[in-house]
DNA sequence: ATAATTTGGTTTATAACATAAACTAGTTTA
DNA sequence: TAAACTAGTTTATGTTATAAACCAAATTAT
């Protein structure tokens, strides 16, 4: 009857990063962190298990002397966002 | 920017249950578990949050010789859905 | 008649999760 | 050179979702 959420994607702040890499296709740890307010501990968190399940890539550098994090999805990411977008839409269309 | 996402709704279980609440306006537990293909237990635990939470009101009666839960989305729990499921969007529109 | 099974749930235990707090390492500014 | 800031990571904790165990009554089988 009701397909499956993928659990991964089923939280707030891992849903927001996702939705901002989709748009963006690449972006720092300081803007995913400012555009979805999170703290930098959650958002650390969340971003490895993102990576963990292949949906996003991260890539470390530096920009100057200082630290940069760098995301990416992935094809996988990018399907599993839309797998996800059309069986939620299940549970909420009228 | 990304706005909160209401986290009684945002659990698959309840979610569906308010979803198909609000397309039959009354049901009984079986029917939820039914469609929901949740296990008595579980339904049972998230049926009182949303009680709780006055999204919906549950009526214990008898049918026949057996008890009978029936459910009811209320005004409450259908602006909350909608308010959900708008703020949502923001997160899985293109 | 009574034992086993089914119905319609509730309560309790547990594992996973989200999140915040504390910490690290280095950089810049006063 | 000390304080404060940047860019994170790690750890601790409180919540949550879920399943497992349980309960009472009704039905069915022996």
């Amino acid at each position: 009857m009701f397909r499956e959420l993928d659990p991964l994607l089923h939280s707030q702040l891992r849903l927001a990063v996702m939705s901002l890499l989709l748009s963006v296709e690449k972006a720092d740890f300081t803007f995913l962190k400012n555009k979805t307010s999170s703290t930098a501990g959650n958002l650390s968190v969340q971003l490895d298990r993102l990576a963990e399940a292949g949906y996003i890539t991260i890539e470390k550098s530096f920009k100057g002397k200082r630290p940069l994090t760098t995301c990416q999805v992935t094809k996988k990411g990018i399907k599993a966002f839309e797998e996800y977008v059309n069986a939620l839409k299940q549970y909420i269309q009228p």
